[in-house]
DNA sequence: TCCGTACATCGCGATATACAGATATAGATC
DNA sequence: GATCTATATCTGTATATCGCGATGTACGGA
């Protein structure tokens, strides 16, 4: 992971929103149980709307800002956006961020 | 750690002039071996404005930023101002990070 | 082909942040 | 007390970020 990389990551955990769709993606069957998709492709961009309560637009962005560090990916099935964290990457995120600190 | 300490703390983290001053002072010995005084004392203010190359004004606002997190501490000895690390909260930050991430 | 749904993107106002220069403050020295 | 040094704080400006509503786009179904 590159120093810019890293750099991205770390802003886009600055907002408390974005940390928390992330931890919400850590157990989807707990936070997004009634999605009537199967929760293996992840969680649809629809259901994390409603759960922070702000607007569509917003959230997309904020997705968007995830998904650009790296830290989720995203998987489109017809007209829905399904999202996962990407385990890896926030694990060497985690590992780069112990060693520079 | 509250979780708006948290936050303030990863807010404090993203900037990378910041993480390299923490990173500098991790070894003061290496990074500001010509500082006069005991560096047992921390690094003053003056010598980290130098190696940022920023202005001093800018500077002194980045660690005053950095103070607020809780990640560094200050020792003011006569007209000077040192700052060294907090290692047990930047220890408890990546605990922190590490859990809910 | 026309709608409805899901989502991304755009445009904008409001707020926050970064930076420099100027000024204020505090301590040291003469 | 005048002055020098070190640092904090203030002021202005430029840029970035956040949030929203509006619009664009892609897909599915009637």
């Amino acid at each position: 992971m590159s120093s810019a990389e890293l750099d991205e990551m770390i802003k886009a955990l600055s907002h408390p929103v974005r940390r928390e769709i992330l931890n919400w993606l850590k157990q989807p069957e707990l936070h997004f149980a009634d999605q009537e998709h199967p929760l293996s492709f992840g969680v649809c961009a629809g259901k994390i709307d409603q759960k922070t309560g702000l607007s569509q637009s917003t959230v997309s962005a904020h997705l968007a800002t995830l998904q650009r560090a790296g830290l989720i990916t995203s998987r489109k099935v017809g007209q829905w956006n399904f999202f996962s964290r990407n385990e890896e990457a926030i694990q060497e995120f985690l590992t780069r961020l112990n060693d520079q600190l």
